[in-house]
Order: C-alpha cells, then sequence, then structure tokens
DNA sequence: AGCCTATGCGAAC
DNA sequence: TTCGCCTAGGCTG
C-alpha cells in the first residue's frame, strides 16, 4: 500500500518483469480499454516512480501515468506458469506476449490510470517536492517551502509539491523520531532541524524499499528488546505512534494521541512531542 | 458473510 | 466539506 517506497518497489518490479517485453494490454474491466487497444502489442521501455506516482514507459515516449491513491493495488505476477483469468475490476492487466517467461500483472482500485505522453510526464514530475528516494533529489527546495510556511509541519510532510512521497505514516513516524509536535509552524524550525528530517527520511524509505514495510522503531525498541508482543495488522511494520491511539508510547509510557489534521488521521506522543513554543514569548 | 477502516487525492457539492 | 474509488486485511458474529 501506497507511499513513496511502495511505489518504488513496483517500479522495479514492473521492469524486472517487462521491460524489453512485447506486452498484452487489456482492460478487463473496461474504463481503460480504448488506451489498452493503442499500447496493445507495443514494447515495454520499463517503470519509473517519482513520489507516489507511477509511469510505465511503452515504445513511442508513451506512458501509462499511475497513482494507486489509497486502495488501489498493483500486483506483478513475475514468471508464472499460466494466466488467470481475471477475477474482480481489473481496470489495467499486463501480460507478456513474446518468447521468454510468462508474466503479469493486475491494476484493480487506482484513481489514475491514463495513457500521456513525455510531455505530460513531466508536468508531474514538475509538480513534485523533492522524493528522499531519489539521489538527484534537492532539500533545498522543500526547506524553502517549509521556512516561508506558517502552516503545521505535519501538513507540510503530507504535501507532495513540498516533499513528495512521505504518506501519513511516515509523516507520524518522523515527527515522532524527532520529538517534533504535528501542529508545530514549518517557518520556527531550524534549518539543522530540517535537515535532520530529510535525512531520515532517506533512511527510513529506504529501508522500506529493501523490505516492503515501514519500520521506524530503534533498535533499543523492538519488540525482542522490549519483550514486548510484535505489531499485527495490515502494515506489518513496527511503529511508535502510527495507529498507536491510546495505546503506551514505546519510549515514555504515555498515552499515544491521534486527531485530524489535513484530513487525516495524525499521530503522536504528547509527553515525547511537545507542543512547540516560540522563543520569542518565553 | 458482512462490516469497518485505511499508507491518497481529485472532483463534486 | 464530502464523496468516490470499489481493494483487502482485520474484526465481529
Amino acid at each position: 500500500m501506497p507511499e513513496g517506497h511502495t511505489l518504488r518497489r513496483l517500479a522495479d518490479e514492473l521492469t524486472a518483469a517487462f521491460a524489453g517485453r512485447v506486452l498484452h494490454v487489456a482492460s478487463p474491466q473496461g474504463r481503460f480499454a480504448a488506451d489498452a487497444a493503442l499500447l496493445d502489442g507495443s514494447a515495454c521501455v520499463g517503470a519509473e516512480s517519482a513520489g507516489k506516482h507511477l509511469f510505465v514507459e511503452f515504445a513511442g515516449e508513451r506512458f501509462v501515468h499511475v497513482h494507486l491513491g489509497l486502495i488501489g493495488t498493483f500486483l506483478v505476477h513475475g514468471d508464472v506458469a499460466e494466466v488467470p483469468a481475471p477475477v474482480g475490476e481489473v481496470r489495467l492487466r499486463l501480460v507478456t506476449a513474446d518468447p521468454g517467461p510468462t508474466a503479469y500483472a493486475d491494476l484493480r482500485g487506482a484513481t489514475r490510470c491514463a495513457l500521456v505522453t513525455a510531455a505530460a510526464r513531466d508536468e508531474v514530475l514538475a509538480g513534485l517536492g523533492p522524493d528522499p528516494l531519489r539521489t538527484d533529489a534537492d532539500p533545498e527546495r522543500a526547506w524553502r517551502r517549509i521556512a516561508a510556511s506558517s502552516r503545521p509541519i505535519g501538513d507540510l510532510l503530507m504535501d507532495q509539491s513540498v516533499i513528495s512521497g512521505v504518506g501519513n505514516v511516515f509523516r507520524a513516524e518522523v515527527l515522532f523520531r524527532h520529538r517534533m509536535h504535528p501542529l508545530r509552524p514549518g517557518r520556527t524550525l531550524r534549518r539543522r532541524q530540517f535537515v535532520a528530517l530529510w535525512d531520515d527520511l532517506v533512511e527510513l524509505m529506504a529501508a522500506g524499499v529493501r523490505t516492503g514495510r515501514i519500520d521506524t522503531v530503534r533498535p533499543e525498541h523492538t519488540p525482542e528488546a522490549m519483550g514486548r508482543p510484535p505489531r499485527v495488522d495490515d502494515h506489518g511494520g513496527e511503529v511508535y505512534v502510527y495507529r498507536r491511539a491510546g495505546q503506551a508510547c514505546h519510549v515514555c509510557g504515555g498515552r499515544v494521541r491521534t486527531e485530524m489534521l489535513v484530513g487525516r488521521n495524525s499521530f503522536w506522543c504528547a509527553r515525547c512531542q511537545p507542543v512547540f513554543r516560540s522563543r520569542a514569548v518565553q
């Protein structure tokens, strides 16, 4: 499920299964049928991700732009014996159609699945803030936005034009790890605090790409280290505050809080992440 | 089996 | 501000 690391893994999987292969492209559900017909029988160049966006490239500089939204899934099945009939609402199905290992992939529930030009792809990329997963990212662009904004840092971190690829889990967790209250205004951050946040996101998200999970607890707070039961839910990762409202903070034992922030549930520990007080009024 | 909720975001109201 | 997307895992019964 989709924060930036998920999209990066997906791009890698699609590239491994389909780059250089001729594909059968279809839309069993029908909503992408006309564009699928235009791509059917074309060679796939590969796939790339940027923030939470995914682009699957086909010969002739044609791209399928995919955004999974909250509930979308894109499952890649590499090297299968046979391709099963589509199950459910499959918006886009890719199947290898040339000699070689058989692979297929099904896209369901996405908010966006559209055939676009290179120019349109570039426009999407231009609207995104730096992505911690990209080595060519320029964090200064994000810092300029944050340093000039009175909006809460918990809001800015979720704004894809400020930083791309960060979602509700990484937001909650990185703020906890830096003892920062989600409502702290962006412009009150010191530069070195932002740099520390960014560097941490780079590490946490890269780990997410490697493992396919979001694990944010430090070694001393793992279930083994603390002698507590591991987290069991659909995310699997070990976290400090995300979806732990009402439970005890792994660090201080206080109760984890939750409140809506920019339309999403925000989680924090009131003791570890105190409300910011401006120096000027102290 | 059915209900609820969710790592997102654009469109409609 | 609310809705749609129409998936999928966990929980309830």
